[in-house]
DNA sequence: AATAGTTTTGCAAATGTTTTCATAAATGGA
DNA sequence: TCCATTTATGAAAACATTTGCAAAACTATT
């Protein structure tokens, strides 16, 4: 058995113990048909009985792939994120490739200095979450030669390859959808939009559509609250409890939702009936809450696995990089949102 | 700027640039003192001209430190193990680490493969979800000379230093509340617990409190559900539209939890007058449903803090490896249960 | 101005691999 | 059995760094 503690068997060690030399030792793991079955046997056992394992650092400065891929999110807080991360890490695992972690909390200093980390580890390529970054973040990859994309938002002026879905057009359904329901009188509850550009892109979305159907939202039906069911729950009900009440309210995700069906609950309304409440995302639990949440789905799975798919054949296959991949919303119409009975 | 494209800088073309030999570049980067300041600004100004990023992997064949955390969870699809790695994360990125992550999805097998492909990055660490693991896992690690801990569990006697909440109290405390308050027609819904220590031992020390209360659940009152809000909420269904029901039921963590009280809105029963519902996790939004949801509280950012703090201490101070930490779990007593009216 | 002491720098070896090229061994055909 | 192929192996250079040691360049002291 492997020899405890022995400090760190090298290919050298084991080339001796397999009485070969160092550059067969490596063929045998890069190139095993180039050596022959009873060599291949011999140094089999040698790196068996001295616990060897390979090092990969040693093979980066040659130029030959690190494995690993940095993956720079926002955060994990959010399921969603954690949804898209996981979808991307066991894809690319497949190709054999290993992720490299870090996430930012929504600062773009922050963003930048784990990129030039992850550049220093030689990752073998990049993936960022949404399309709005640092200039010096875009100027930093672009001086380098490894492929890169855009996870979780798709544009397809984006500055780099875009996997992921069009918040644009998901703001947009969600409001026609609650517009063609008949409510005229709705309020919005948004998380802060600063360095968020899924957020923003999703608000203006939803406020353009209003406003085209000459709608207008007052100052205090216009909600900003931070992503916490909590918040929004509190935020909600201090809504609520005004005179006069809005029929529909559109949250800019289901977490703030969620928020929003309990919060209604807990002030007595019944949803959809005395008020209708839509989320964006989709996320897990969504379509089982009591009522079923109306909303957009946002296909995180299959947006983690196309940009997984994507960037490793890119690494693979040098020069193949998609030109992006729009993973279009779907409206999701459940329970939480009903025609407007009035008229 | 930054030359784009041109090929990798590295030490000896900055050494050129800034006439000075690549050993005073290195000690620049890693002995700034030993250097003199005019010498520092000529190089500094190389650096920034070619756009130089160091080379880990050169620095980590020499024994100096990747710099990496190895991180192995069964999935980030569920909340809170995201929630634990993004706190882990946070942590030893102050530390200047970062994490190398992989899933294994529940399978021993992959868990192994897994660590080797870690171990061949050279990571300066290992961190582990759980306290039960393959042999071959445990003997690859016990070969090797970096910290490991296991994170997510506690028990004094495990085979590596547990930070994390011991499962076993964990059950106790639910059980004996459930107990407490008047309930013996009991229901039960955990997930599979095979290789998963945590459901595992949750589930048995449920079991073995009401055993000692001499309270016995009849077999289809034991359900086995997976991790997910539709599956529980559609096994509660069928559960509960038998002959006879139970009084309270209680479920192995917070989304089946969940999916329950989604079940029992449904069966138009009424949570907490006809039927408690209690959780384990005390995960993200459980304060927050309606009603909100009597679970124990696992602390998941305190464990990755601390699982971070003592791994990143290990590996900067070697052999100052905690013995484990217990992060003790805690009864959060709301209002999905209460006690049985009748008597 | 010479010397001793200190600070700063460069040389060269070392790190653990891969790879090119050359050589040695095995194989096949006559 | 010999020679020409083909196949398998080894030697040495290369990769991008760090570091021990020694030399060079300064300072301070006399």
């Amino acid at each position: 058995m492997t020899d405890p503690k022995q400090k760190h068997a090298d290919i050298a060690s084991v080339a001796k113990a397999a009485k070969v030399s160092p550059s067969t030792v490596s063929r045998y793991f890069n190139h095993p048909e180039l050596v022959k079955l009873i060599t291949r046997r011999k140094i089999e056992t040698a790196v068996r009985k001295q616990g060897y394992i390979r090092n990969r650092a040693a093979q980066t400065i040659h130029g030959i792939r690190s494995g690993t891929i940095g993956v720079i999110v926002p955060t994990l807080d959010h399921a969603i994120f954690a949804e898209v991360v996981q979808s991307f890490s066991d894809t690319v695992a497949e190709q054999g490739f290993t992720i490299l972690l870090a996430s930012h909390g929504y600062d773009q200093q922050r963003e930048y200095a784990i990129l030039r980390k992850m550049l220093e580890h030689r990752v073998d390529g990049i993936v960022l979450t949404g399309l709005d970054h640092d200039e010096a973040v875009f100027r930093l990859i672009d001086s380098q030669t490894i492929p890169s994309i855009l996870m979780w938002n798709y544009a397809d002026d984006a500055r780099y390859p875009s996997i992921g879905s069009d918040n644009d057009s998901a703001g947009t359904m969600i409001a026609e959808h609650v517009l063609s329901q008949g409510h005229r009188d709705i309020a919005c509850m948004f998380p802060p939009t600063h360095g968020n550009d899924r957020a923003q892109a999703r608000f203006l979305a939803v406020m353009k559509t209003l406003a085209d159907a000459s709608v207008s939202i007052p100052d205090h039906w216009q909600l900003t609250t931070v992503y916490s069911i909590s918040d929004s729950k509190r935020d909600i009900l201090t809504l609520l409890n005004k005179a006069k009440q809005p029929t529909a309210i559109i949250c800019g995700n289901d977490i703030l939702a969620t928020g929003a069906l309990y919060g209604a609950a807990s002030a007595g309304l019944r949803v959809p009936d005395d008020i209708s409440i839509t989320g964006i995302g989709d996320f897990k639990g969504s379509a089982e809450i009591e009522p079923a949440l109306t909303t957009v789905r946002i296909p995180a799975k299959r947006i983690g696995r196309e940009a997984g798919l994507a960037l490793s054949t890119a690494i693979i296959n040098p020069g193949s990089l998609t030109t992006g991949l729009h993973c279009k919303p779907k409206l999701m119409i459940r329970s939480s949102s009903k025609p407007l009975n009035n008229a």
